[in-house]
DNA sequence: GATTGTCTTTTTTTT
DNA sequence: AAAGACAATC
């Protein structure tokens, strides 16, 4: 991309004046449409911005970012911005340097929850906290929280510490530390172990004190609360954020509008919101659409723009989403248009099961492919993870390399948890969590029993674990070969603490899972996954490398949740720092809710059947609400792409090890017709899959509205002959020596076992499987025998 | 205190 | 199917 912004030194004193010169003279905004150009300059005032899918909500708010800084409106660092992923905020710091032809140093860019992390540090001993407090995910919090069911002897089965983990969360989501325990008390239902939530609550409050922690939800509570008790310091803030702009705004819960107002209750309220009603898809984490339909009751003289012409989708595409969203009652209303073509219909096909879905949507990747188009530019927007599975076993098999993001995280994965409670240990001797994880781990005969009595003398003497131990080593309390045991941890621990100075964090990090016996606990282990284990302690040790210190490090997992290159095909380590780069264009695979903010060339939305999407659970537990958030989730997968959607459906789907079968969804039926064609099954069937493909397809499958067997693909049609043929044909075509195996080389894949060669072209082979039969693998998969 | 085997359960979405 | 919880056993 060019450097719009590199004309101008002297321009500043005139664009604020007159806009039409601005315009001139500041290329950046010559290609704004008018909506897109007064949502950048209308500067002053709070602003709601609401911007449809595709209508260049990103570029406004970059645009207007780097625009109030360049005109001099304000310093970096006197404008906040937040998102809600990780992921938005290191784009829009990119795209305002790219904007701005220079890096914008000192912004409060970031998460709602990293720049209130950041507040806190700055001002923690206002609510009993130091500036070094840890943040707690929601592992941790469950495991205190059952500590806490098990003092007062409430069964943990019964009552889940889960469910009061997401209890608790909701209360905060709502706005309501533990100050408001009678609004808690009244809101609580009671129906948690009899009532006894808000004040297992108020307990648990009390532990993170104790802790020095703080759990997500607390990083907001905590600054409300802050800066309602403390004026003068709230108008610090205040005066100091002199623009305020705010990313998916209709995502907002209680607590970060609450933070918001408070910022924004200056006298201009230079507040910008831009979000999508329609777009609001985390209701059941507290977010509030009701912050979007009433901002202009909240920020009086609010003015509010509509961005409504659409770039990114076809015709088509555009028509079928807004039939769908249509059938959501209570919206601000848009009607997004565009100049572009109607292009592609949106295809429906159902399938008999899971696999073949996966199978199917493999051949129209592989179609996509031969037609030219990028992998990269394609995605499987799927309902729920569980979904992933089967997509990743068929591309895992023909060669398709793919990522899902989002997936199992890095840093939740068992010893990259257990490194890093090592890490809190040495940096944080109380963190009892990080203490009662790795006591035990690897095995020093510290049991549960002498767990018990240090938690007995912590309890008795209000202190932490680690001090308990460090008193108990001096007594006779425990039996000696714990006390021993106890002692050389406590030792080494010291030894550790000790070199912090002389070794670099990194080196020290090595040390410590070498000398703890750590390493060698997976070394010795014998289960499949420990390589890939010992493989992930390499990737963290190394991962370390790119931080300051261990305190850099652990702010940025607990804040940095996502994990930017996902899981991929190529590489089972994942990635913790930002600048890997992976060579290969791949495929995405996500999540609906991971897929906003997202485009796609050509997007596969996989399992529309009732129950699955719109998933029960969002029906049971929320009724019509849960079924018009699941519909947004629905809008959101269709306006991902930019050219074609393919809906697939299945008859029968494993959950659990169980079959079941179900209809597809209704959201199927919701998109116009005009706008659809469908597939019949019958013509869906792959060599793969003749025998069982098209059994009772026709009276069962067919939708109320009549969409399967009554129309045909205009494109090209289903591939199953092409692919044979290409499949017959592949071995007459010339073979590359390139190739790491040749014909009737005995091989074997990690998934379908022993094989023989059939033919060999570059990385990708054709193998005769002795137990599952002819596949096509890609050589990274195959070792000889 | 550790190990082994049996029984149970499984939440959709995530900062 | 797989992981976790729990009991029985070494």
């Amino acid at each position: 991309m060019s450097d719009p912004l590199k004309v101008s030194k002297t321009v500043s004193t005139e664009s604020k004046t007159v806009s039409m010169l601005a315009k001139r003279q500041q290329p950046y905004l010559q290609n704004l449409n008018s909506e897109q150009l007064s949502a950048v300059e209308e500067t002053e005032g709070p602003l709601l911005v609401l911007a449809g899918a595709g209508t260049g909500k990103t570029r406004v708010l970059t645009t207007r970012l780097s625009h109030i800084i360049h005109t001099n409106r304000a310093r970096p660092s006197e404008v906040l911005a937040v998102t809600f992923t990780n992921k938005a905020a290191r784009q829009m710091v990119e795209r305002v340097a790219e904007l701005l032809g220079r890096p914008a140093d000192g912004l409060w860019l970031g998460t709602f929850h990293s720049i209130a992390a950041r507040i806190l540090r700055q001002n923690a001993e206002l609510v009993g906290l130091r500036s070094d407090f840890t943040i707690l995910d929601t592992d941790d919090q469950t495991r205190l929280l059952k500590q806490l069911l098990k003092s007062r002897n409430i069964d943990d089965k019964r009552w889940p510490a889960r469910t009061l983990c997401t209890m608790i969360q909701r209360w905060k989501d709502q706005g309501l530390s533990s100050n408001n325990i009678e609004r808690i008390e009244i809101l609580d239902k009671g129906e948690f172990a009899n009532g006894e939530a808000p004040s297992i609550f108020l307990d648990y409050q009390k532990r993170l004190e104790i802790l020095n922690a703080a759990d997500f939800g607390d990083l907001l509570a905590h600054c409300i609360t802050i800066f309602k008790s403390n004026p003068d310091l709230l108008s610090s803030y205040q005066k100091r954020f002199k623009y305020i702009l705010v990313d998916e705004y209709q995502d907002t819960n209680v607590a970060q509008y609450l933070w918001l107002r408070l910022l924004a209750a200056t006298e201009d309220q230079n507040i910008c919101c831009v979000g999508d009603d329609d777009q609001s898809i985390y209701g059941w984490r507290g977010a509030e659409v009701g912050n979007i339909l009433r901002f202009e009751k909240d920020f009086s003289g609010a003015k509010v723009i509509r961005l409504e012409r659409n770039y990114r989708s076809s015709g088509n595409i555009l028509e079928a989403a807004s039939g769908l969203i249509g059938k959501n009652s209570g919206r601000l209303g848009k009607t997004l248009w565009t100049k572009g073509d109607q292009g592609l219909p949106i295809s429906i096909t159902g399938t008999w099961d899971g696999e073949e879905e996966a199978r199917l949507i493999g051949n129209e990747i592989e179609i996509l492919q031969e037609e030219g188009q990028c992998l990269e530019e394609i995605a499987i927007l799927v309902r729920a993870s569980f979904q992933t599975r089967a997509f990743e076993e068929r591309f895992l098999s023909i060669g398709i390399p793919y990522r899902v993001i989002g997936g199992p995280r890095f840093y939740e994965r068992q010893e990259i948890r257990d490194a890093i409670a090592y890490i809190r240990m040495l940096v944080q001797p109380d963190d009892d969590l990080a203490f009662e994880r790795i006591i035990n781990v690897p095995k020093r005969g510290l049991g549960d029993a002498s767990l018990q009595i240090i938690h007995q003398i912590s309890r008795a003497k209000n202190i932490s674990l680690n001090a308990s131990a460090q008193l108990l080593v001096q007594t006779d309390d425990l039996s000696k070969k714990a006390r021993n045991s106890l002692a050389k941890l406590l030792e080494d621990f010291n030894r550790w603490r000790s070199l912090i100075k002389s070794h670099t964090h990194w080196e020290l990090l090595k040390i410590i899972l070498d000398e703890s016996g750590y390493t060698d606990m997976w070394l010795h282990d014998k289960s499949p996954q420990s390589p890939g284990r010992l493989e992930n302690l390499k990737e963290l040790v190394s991962a370390i490398e790119e931080f300051e210190g261990f305190s850099t490090f652990l702010e940025h997992i607990s804040l940095v949740m996502d994990n930017e290159e996902g899981r991929t095909s190529q590489n089972n380590a994942i990635i913790v720092a930002n600048d890997a780069n992976i060579p290969t264009k791949m495929l995405s695979i996500m999540t609906l809710n991971s897929a906003k903010g997202l485009e796609f060339n050509n997007v596969f939305l996989p399992g529309w059947e009732e129950g699955l999407f719109p998933h029960q659970l969002a029906l049971d537990e929320n009724g019509s609400t849960g079924l018009e958030e699941e519909r947004r989730l629905a809008y959101v997968g269709l306006t991902r792409a930019r050219k074609q959607v393919q809906i697939f459906f299945s008859a029968n789907r494993r959950i659990y090890n169980q079959w079941v079968s179900s209809i597809p969804s209704r959201f199927i039926d919701e998109i116009p017709s005009d706008n659809v064609i469908a597939k019949p099954v019958n013509q869906t069937t792959h060599l793969d899959n003749v025998n069982k493909a098209h059994l009772n397809v026709d009276e069962k499958w067919i939708s109320p509205a009549g969409y399967l067997g009554t129309k045909l693909r205009p494109r090209k049609e289903l591939n199953s002959n092409d692919v044979r043929a290409e499949w017959e044909e592949e071995p007459a075509k010339t073979r590359h020596s390139g190739s790491k195996f040749n014909s009737g080389d005995r091989v074997i894949h990690r998934k379908f076992g022993l094989g023989v060669v059939k033919h060999a072209d570059g990385d990708k082979l054709e193998i005769l499987f002795d137990k599952v039969g002819r596949k096509k693998v890609i050589d990274r998969f195959i070792e000889s025998e």
